[in-house]
This record gives C-alpha cells, structure tokens and sequence, in this order.
DNA sequence: AGCACGCCGACT
DNA sequence: GTCGGCGTGCTC
C-alpha cells in the first residue's frame, strides 16, 4: 500500500562531504525528477537550512524513520541549468571540496539565504480575440470565470501575481486553455534595439588573423588556444567570434584575470556590440551582483564578462566561452574551493557542447601540452597588427658595476635618449615598496616580521616596515634593536626607490609609480592611462600591474630592472612564469608605430634559459621547459596535488601530514605510478604565525589521483587531530 | 560550519 | 548553589 519512496539528495553549505536525503513533502504530487536543481528549505537538525535538490533515489542509506521531509521548495524551476549543476558535481569531486558548500557559496548572497529571484520580467493576462468577443451569457454558469473575463474586460491587462490573488491558479489556466485568455511577458529592462548585434563595424583582419578566424569552428565543442605574440589582434578574433554567436541568439562567457581590467574591457565590449552586458567580479554590490547573475541567467544579458568565479554563472542559452589570459595564475582560487576556472571552463564548454577560446600571448605549458596531445587545437598570430614591430631585446650585465639603486649607467643613458626624443619608458621591477630589507651596518641584525619567515619591506611614504606575506606594520626603529647603533641601511630597490631615483635623475619628466601603492586611490589608473595617452615623455614604473591588459602606445623603451628572481626560486613553476612576465612586459612597448627596444638588467646574463627566450622567444623556451619537465616528470606529464596543513604548532601540521602520507600509503602503495613526497615545510615555512607543512602526491595518471583522494578525503575528516589545525587539499596546485 | 550537550572553575 | 569556559559529537 506504500507508494514507492522518494528520497531527493540534497546539497547543503556545510564542510561536510556528503548529500542529505530527505522525504518529499508528504502533499507533494507531480514528477520527482523536476525537482533537480529546485533549491529547498529543509531541517537541518535543530535550525532550517537553504539547500539544493542535486538527485533524486528511491532508497536511501540513512533509515527511514531518521529522513525528515522537504519543507519547502524555493524555486519552481531548477535555478541552474542541468549541464552546469552537473559541472559543480563534477567539480566537487575533482577539487575535493563539499558539493553544497561549492553550489552555494556561487550563489548571489540572498539566493543562497533563500530568496526568491528578482523579478526580470512582469507577466500580465489580456483577453484574445476570441475571449472579447465573448457572448455575455455563456458563463453564466461559472461565475467565477465569469468575473474573471469581465476584470481584464475592464482593465485590458492584470498582472499575474494580482490575478492569481483574486483567481485561482486553476480558473486561470482553465481559461487560458480555451484560449479566452492569454498571458503576455514584458521585460523590465527592454532591450535597447531588439536584434541589433553591432554598435560600431568590425575591423579589418590580416591574412593571419583572417586564418585563424576561418579556422575557428563554432558550431560545437572544440577548444581553441589563439597564441597570439602582444599586439597581434587577439581581441578582434574574440570580438569577431563573438559576433557570429550573438548573431545566432546565443550568448557568450567572457573571462578576463583580474578586476583592474574589467573597466577596459567592458568598454571595448560595450563600444562595439549594441547587445545587454554585464560583468561579474569580486567588486559588486550584493544587490549587484544578483541582478547581473540573475540577467546572465535568464538569457537577457547576452554577453557576460568577468574574474574567475563568473565560470559559475547560469546561462540560458550558452554559445561561447572566452578565457583571455589563460597562463594567468590567478584563474586558479587559491583558498577554500581550490578550482581552476580556466580548466572549468573547458570543462563547461565540453558538457554544453560550445566552443571556447583560450587566448594568450605567452601560454601555460599545461595548454601548450594539450595541444600537443590534439585536446586543444592551437591557433598562430606572429605578427603583430598594424605597424608595430616586435622589440629589439638587450641584456644589460650587472655583475662588476656600480649600480647605484639598482640602475645601471647604461639604462639611465637609454632612458634619457629615449625621453630626449620625446618618447615614453617602462620600467619594470617586481617589487614594491622602497626597500626589501632594513638592516644594522653595525651588527648585522635584520628586520624580520614577527610572525613570518619573512623580511619586513620598508614603505618610506608610509614610514612604515610593512610584511608583505601577512601585512603587519610597524614604525621603522630608530636604532638597531640589537646594538643601539643608529646606522641602520634600507638595502635593495622596491618600486619607491627607483621611482625615487629616476625622478631625481629626470626632474623634467613625470615619473608615474604603478603597484598596489599606488593604485589604491580611486582614479590614479585612469590619470596614469591620460597622462601615457597623451604622449608627453614620462617614465612609467611598476609591477606586474604594468604587464597585464594596458596598452602603452607611446612607450618605445621597456627597462625590465631584475631579471633573475624568477632564475632562483625552487618552484619549478617560476622559470614558466618568469618567461610569461618577461614576453608580457616587453610587449608593452613598441606597439604603436615606434620600434621598441627592451633591456634587461641580470646578474647572469649567460643564464641559458633566458638567452633562449631572448635569442628564440616564448615558444621555443616554453617547448624546452616542457622537454624539462618531461625528463623530471613534472606537470603537465604528472598530476600533482598537494596536502596543506597549517597551526600554531609545526608539530601539530607535521603529524597531521605525516598520519595523511601514512593512511595514503595504507589506500594505495607508492610506486613509479604514484608517489609521495613529505611532509615538507611549505616554502615560507611559517606565515602570519602559523606552520604550514605540505605533503606532495604525484600520480601518472588523473584516475589514480583522484581514486586515491576520493577514499583518503573520508579518512582524514575523521582524524581527531584535524580539529586544530587548518588543512586542505590542493589539486592541480600552482604554488607549492 | 553551527549548535547542543557536558563536565569543571569563579561569581551574584 | 549557577553562569559559562570550550572539548566532543552530530547533522538526512
């Protein structure tokens, strides 16, 4: 007598990995499946939780008389589309990160509270031809019908929510269903020219770009990497690309690295497509973003532009996927859900069957090795557009001479030709704030951040010693702490420094400091971007703020200051990032009509590493670097996640670490197939007081990685040590 | 996570 | 005597 049980799994934001089953509403009649992807309001032991219907059983682990029922059901259609909940699901598992914490933290805030969507669209009733016309005694019988034809008769149109107050849901649809009455839906925000796709024309396209653009398929999945040298027109392809799915009703997915870009971009979009936009990053309004999510979502907004968490926005009608950048590192989150967005949206583009463009100058050698593979079809723009030509690179040796802060005789003498023929510099360090280290000429002593294994960077503006690992400050101390000798020495250059010393140098000239400094204050970017467009000569200093995005015109000499960082590290990813930064910085300049020339400040000017990339490029040093890795096994050709663990106590982290590698050990034995290394201290050991150990697994094989996680994750949620400390687990990590 | 239960120290 | 410290356990 029992009807058949019903349970729907259901995601809940909880650190628990795991689904809750739970009962239908015990009034519930219809399809069990149209339930998927409903959110929910369920109990969750004593409070009421908001989740999401991820699967529907018709059994359940958990005994019966422990499932409680469904209390209500949020939504009436699924909130996202099934292809993307299945991405999340996906996703969870590949990442190891709780399904209901993933689905809901993506969520626009009051969504995830349990808000209905904002209203996009008002739905009204009018009478058809057939209801007006109708002869005044024939309902005579139903009243109630009755009533309702001669309401809209009276008022030609009632909104639905005001009509279904005053009728109920079964009179109305009955009425629709004889065709007496019919709905009409209007958009709030009407479309500005239904059907127009272009604002302004398209450009002209070189033969290479005309190549590669007739190459691009874009009826199905297929990903295409556009390796574009800077300057070589990566846009127009993206731009053009996206004409033709817009074209076709279909909207496209934009992703651009970080949020200092979104201003740019958007513009550059906005100027040429005449179609609804919005963008999606980290500095919205709550109220924001849930209008620009809930737009993407409902279809309205045909173009969607963000940073990496806008890989989880519903689309009603996805047709293209975008990823600019795609090399960038900060694609991959590097807390909490430890996803990479770039890796995703391949992911994403496969399930909904539409193609993406990753696009970049200088590429990952993980997308360079997938085009090896066949996975990713790579697309060639050598040359650059226009005029420019590509930059003459000169290595400025810096062993044996004075380089007082940190500035050899030949660049300064460089920068002063190329100012004195009224043209534009970049220089390029690393590096912020005025020094890196503050040290005793007299004892020795260094200042040390308190609660990192880390140097405290002097800010002289600030008058400050500031941590840039965990952003303590203090006052600069007067005298050695240590000896009381007041001769205490700010050595290196940071940013301030040089800026400080060029502008010395040049006092005729606008010295312009680009970093996170200087860039705080509302509007510095846009004045720095009007003073460079002006063209009057300036010297522009900066960060990696510098290499990304911005086109510099005017700029015909890039002084790059420290090569040899990146020459140095044990990541095995800095030579990688080293060249990416190196090729981005350099193709700042010369990308109007002047030529430009690039220098390069190294202590090892016969590093063979950097002579290949200067002598041969970016694609012959990523091919070497990959031949490396190849020999080492290291990623791309190894899968690698890693274990972090962090506390108070290095003890604690190590233990922790050390009962992971040994419950590993006890699921799957190491062989060359699988290894474990550690655990290691991370590379900062200690960082904002806390000891960060690492335990590194390498696999051949995904499956076997992922088969070995999946059974270890349950292991050590259950370790009573894991409550004091903080641990996670990093697949596919970029810094170890 | 978030919340209750539980068993030991200083307070109106 | 009780208010409250945070260790432990559980959530369909």
């Amino acid at each position: 007598m029992d009807r058949p049980l019903t349970i729907a799994k259901i995601a809940i934001a909880s650190p628990l990995r795991t689904l809750f089953d739970y009962r239908l509403p015990d009034d519930f009649n219809g399809d069990a499946s149209g339930i998927v992807g409903l959110r929910v309001a369920v109990p969750f032991r004593r409070r009421q939780v908001t989740g999401m219907v991820v699967a529907i059983a018709d059994q359940s682990a958990v005994a019966n008389e422990k499932l409680r029922a469904i209390e209500t059901f949020i939504d009436c259609e699924p909130l996202l589309p099934p292809a993307l909940l299945e991405l999340f699901i996906w996703a969870a598992q590949y990442y190891q990160y709780p399904l209901g914490d993933a689905l809901l933290q993506s969520l626009p805030s009051a969504l995830r509270r349990g808000d209905g969507l904002p209203e996009l669209q008002q739905k009204y009733w009018l009478l058809t031809d057939k209801g007006m016309n109708l002869a005044p005694n024939t309902l005579r019988n139903a009243p109630r019908q009755r009533a309702l034809i001669d309401l809209l008769a009276d008022q030609q149109r009632v909104e639905d929510k005001l009509l279904a107050s005053q009728f109920s849901r079964a009179i109305i649809s009955l009425l629709e269903n004889r065709q007496l009455i019919a709905a009409q839906i209007v958009n709030c925000e009407p479309p500005s020219d239904a059907g127009m796709v272009l604002r302004e024309s398209p450009l002209a396209l070189s033969d290479e770009q005309q190549r590669a653009m007739n190459a691009i398929e874009l009826r199905r999945f297929n990903c295409w990497l556009l390796y574009g040298v800077t300057g070589s027109g990566k846009t127009e392809i993206y731009l053009q690309c996206i004409e033709q799915v817009l074209h076709a009703g279909r909207q496209v997915l934009v992703l651009i690295p970080e949020i200092s870009l979104t201003p740019q971009t958007e513009q550059r979009f906005a100027e040429r497509f005449a179609v609804p936009l919005v963008v999606l990053h980290s500095g919205l309004s709550d109220k924001q973003r849930l209008l620009a999510w809930s737009r993407a979502r409902s279809g309205e907004a045909k173009i969607v532009l963000g940073t990496r968490s806008a890989i989880f926005t519903p689309l009603a009608a996805s047709g293209l996927i975008v990823v600019d950048e795609e090399q960038d590192g900060s694609y991959k989150q590097q807390d909490g859900f430890r996803y990479s967005a770039r890796d995703l949206a391949v992911m994403r583009a496969r399930r909904e069957d539409i193609p993406i463009i990753l696009g970049s100058a200088t590429p990952s050698l993980e997308s360079l090795h997938n085009c090896d593979l066949g996975r990713y079809r790579a697309l060639y723009l050598n040359n650059r557009a226009g005029l420019a030509k590509p930059a003459d690179w000169q290595v400025v040796d810096m062993r044996n001479q004075a380089t007082p802060e940190g500035i050899a005789s030949d660049t300064l003498a460089a920068i002063e030709q190329t100012l004195a023929r009224s043209e534009q510099v970049l220089v390029f360090l690393n590096r912020r704030g005025f020094a890196p280290a503050v040290l005793c000429h007299s004892c020795g002593w260094v200042a040390e951040c308190r609660d990192c294994d880390a140097r405290m960077t002097l800010h002289r503006g600030r008058n400050r010693l500031i941590c840039h690992h965990c952003d303590q400050q203090l006052p600069p101390p007067p005298q050695c702490p240590s000896c009381k000798s007041p001769q205490l020495v700010a050595t290196g250059e940071g940013t301030e420094r040089s800026e400080m010393r060029l502008q010395q140098q040049f006092p005729q000239v606008q010295v312009l400091r680009v970093d996170r400094d200087t860039t705080q204050k509302r509007g510095y970017m846009q004045q720095v971007f009007n003073t460079a467009e002006s063209g009057v000569p300036c010297i522009l200093i900066g960060t990696q703020m510098l290499a990304k995005g911005h086109h510099f015109d005017r700029v015909t000499l890039v002084a790059i200051l420290d090569a040899d960082s990146g020459l140095l590290s044990p990541d095995f990813r800095a030579g990688e990032r080293m060249g990416q930064l190196l090729t981005q910085v350099a193709g700042r300049s010369g990308r109007g009509r002047l030529a430009g020339r690039v220098l390069l400040q190294t202590h090892q000017p016969d590093h063979p590493a950097l002579n290949l990339l200067l002598e041969r490029g970016y694609r012959a040093f990523a091919e070497q670097l990959l031949e490396h890795r190849k020999i080492q096994q290291l990623p791309p050709y190894r899968h690698l996640a890693l274990i972090r663990a962090e506390s108070g106590n290095a003890q604690h982290a190590e233990q922790f670490l050390r009962r992971a590698r040994e419950a590993a050990g006890q699921l799957a034995a190491p062989s060359p197939k699988l290894a474990y290394l550690g655990p290691l201290p991370a590379l900062m050991e200690r960082r904002a007081g806390r000891y960060r150990y690492v335990l590194r697994i390498e696999a051949d094989q995904r499956s076997s990685l992922q088969n070995l996680l999946r059974c270890l994750m349950p292991v050590l949620d259950r370790q009573p040590q894991q409550r004091h400390l903080r641990w996670s687990v990093d697949v596919d990590a970029l810094e170890l």
